[in-house]
DNA sequence: GATGATTATGTTAGTACTTACATATCACTT
DNA sequence: AAGTGATATGTAAGTACTAACATAATCATC
């Protein structure tokens, strides 16, 4: 399922896909079955038949809904004849609400039925049932304790906190370049050959060419990478730019791109150009922004099949002069 | 929590309960850092930016929800401009669903929160998170494999074609007595010393002084059971009734009771009396259905702290005649 | 005993879904 | 080409909640 690669980010969806399907199991039980009450009720009645008649906020405390919930709830348990409201005579502000004769005379029936719904949860659940009771008692316990608002907020304040610096290529760094560039090769094309080779030896096809490799770190981790191939001296190639996935939109990206550049420099280097798809509109927008221009046509003899893009990179001053 | 107490019978409360605790974080936190997104639009985003533009049937097969939920999501979507619908040109009846620029770049930018949220919850949750993760997972797959309707109504089905029998005191039934005692003690008052004593030895305390105990067994499990206590010569004390929470609703109780009864007949017995409380009000009422007479005030020398109601039995040929 | 704050509930409006139905298109068969 | 069933989406009505507000009773303080 596409929602469980999400992990935490799309817990909500699913605990409510799953709650959703427990309420509907339990309706069409009571059906079966002939019980004339809805799954929804049945945390009110419980409780009132459990612990004796009960004020609106109090049986919305036990069950962990609102007071207005509850308060609905009973418009329609009284509709249906199963609670009465009386009022307190000790609080006039409180509404006590008592089960009926009926509502006890059905509830004392669905016994069997009860029981039918923990054993046959047991049984298609299996251990994973008394896992998710376990899971689920465990988080309630730990939100209430270590609300997840802050915890989410100060994690943001510190990643946001975390310095990040471009360092040059070293050997310990290979594997994150594979890493980082299958990734995202893999999201939107996929994994050309010439891509692996070059991707498993950098230091072969990048370095020794005359070439420059960085990348960014952040917390010690390289969350992206970005290579300046020499194609013949002086003309270079900005290449293999990407960043990871958890880290975009931290401008990681547009510091690489300017660190490369500034490299292009130092190298006095004469010509600068890449080679893109025009897919990528946020990479190419950045790409315009930080001085490449776009050439007609895809630049000749080109070895991706991906790319559709041809860009030259026209220093700042050259711009003005020119 | 209460809740809690039920187990599996409250899991779509309780599920839905946390489920909109996560909703509620993420929107929170959207809100919080600026981000112009509700955490309701995150599986539909996030799926059409991870796997490109999609149609909306297939949206809503990968995030687990109706198609007409994603087109109602969709409507919102681009009203709030993040999203637009094509027609396929292939097939005239698909709406392709295509993020705009705005809503990629709002994506782009929401990286490190998404980061933040996932770091945030494994810190709140700690270990937690990831069981729930993972026994959450195993739920959906162990529901698609074995639905979970048919397993409860074959459960029940089961339960109610066990036959239902009422066996007199055996020695194999010793534990039972204790357990079963124990646990309804629990659940209502504490334990008193006086009852750990009796339920430890029921021969010595039930059976040697002249009285009778009975057991209610289905599937051959004991599941209720119930003493006839000789007080003094012709004179018995009903005690000791209960029924395993989990085989409430039955009518075990009844059937004990009636055993019980029978026997106190069988036996010649000249008085019979209870002593309870007045909070086990499914209990008495079922007390003055069999022909007990509530007393004013308690019994002289009771030796419960915990009952406050005294019962004595009439049989109804006697309340004819009287 | 007047007052202001607190508490308990009810009410209204809105949201996120569902189910059930309606409509449009496609893929086949004849 | 005309009809038929399947498929894809949209639409309408309903449900179960929440949040926010309104109302009423109680408590605390002077």
């Amino acid at each position: 399922m596409y929602l469980s690669t999400l992990a935490e980010l799309a817990l909500g969806s699913r605990l409510k896909a799953l709650s959703d399907q427990f309420y509907a199991a339990a309706d069409e039980v009571y059906r079966a079955c002939g019980a004339s009450i809805e799954s929804r009720w049945f945390p009110v009645l419980r409780y009132l038949w459990g612990n004796g008649p009960g004020t609106v906020g109090e049986v919305a405390a036990a069950i962990g809904q609102t007071h207005s919930a509850v308060s609905q709830l009973v418009d329609k348990l009284d509709a249906a004849g199963m609670v009465r409201r009386e009022r307190d005579p000790q609080d006039g502000r409180r509404s006590v609400l008592v089960l009926t004769d009926q509502a006890r005379k059905a509830l004392g029936a669905l016994g069997p039925i009860w029981q039918a719904i923990r054993r046959g949860v047991s049984a298609s659940l299996g251990e994973d049932g008394g896992r998710l009771l376990a899971a689920l008692a465990a988080c309630e316990e730990a939100l209430k304790e270590r609300p997840i608002v802050p915890a989410i907020l100060a994690e943001h304040a510190a990643l946001l906190a975390q310095p990040l610096e471009i360092v040059p290529y070293e050997p310990a760094l290979a594997g994150d370049f594979y890493r980082l560039n299958v990734q995202w090769l893999e999201r939107y094309f996929g994994v050309e050959d010439i891509d692996r080779q070059m991707l498993g030896d950098p230091e072969r096809y990048v370095l020794a060419p005359g070439g420059a490799l960085l990348f960014a770190r952040m917390g010690g981790q390289a969350i992206g990478t970005c290579a300046l191939l020499q194609e013949a001296p002086g003309v270079y190639e900005l290449s293999k730019m990407c960043v990871d996935d958890s880290y975009q939109g931290l401008g990681v990206g547009r510091k690489l791109l300017d660190a490369a550049i500034a490299e292009f420099h130092r190298r006095g280097g004469r010509e600068l150009f890449l080679e893109s798809n025009s897919k990528l509109r946020t990479a190419l927008r950045m790409y315009e922004q930080v001085g490449f221009e776009l050439q007609p046509g895809v630049r000749p003899g080109s070895h991706y099949q991906r790319s559709d893009v041809y860009m030259v990179y026209r220093a700042p001053a050259e711009r003005l002069a020119g």
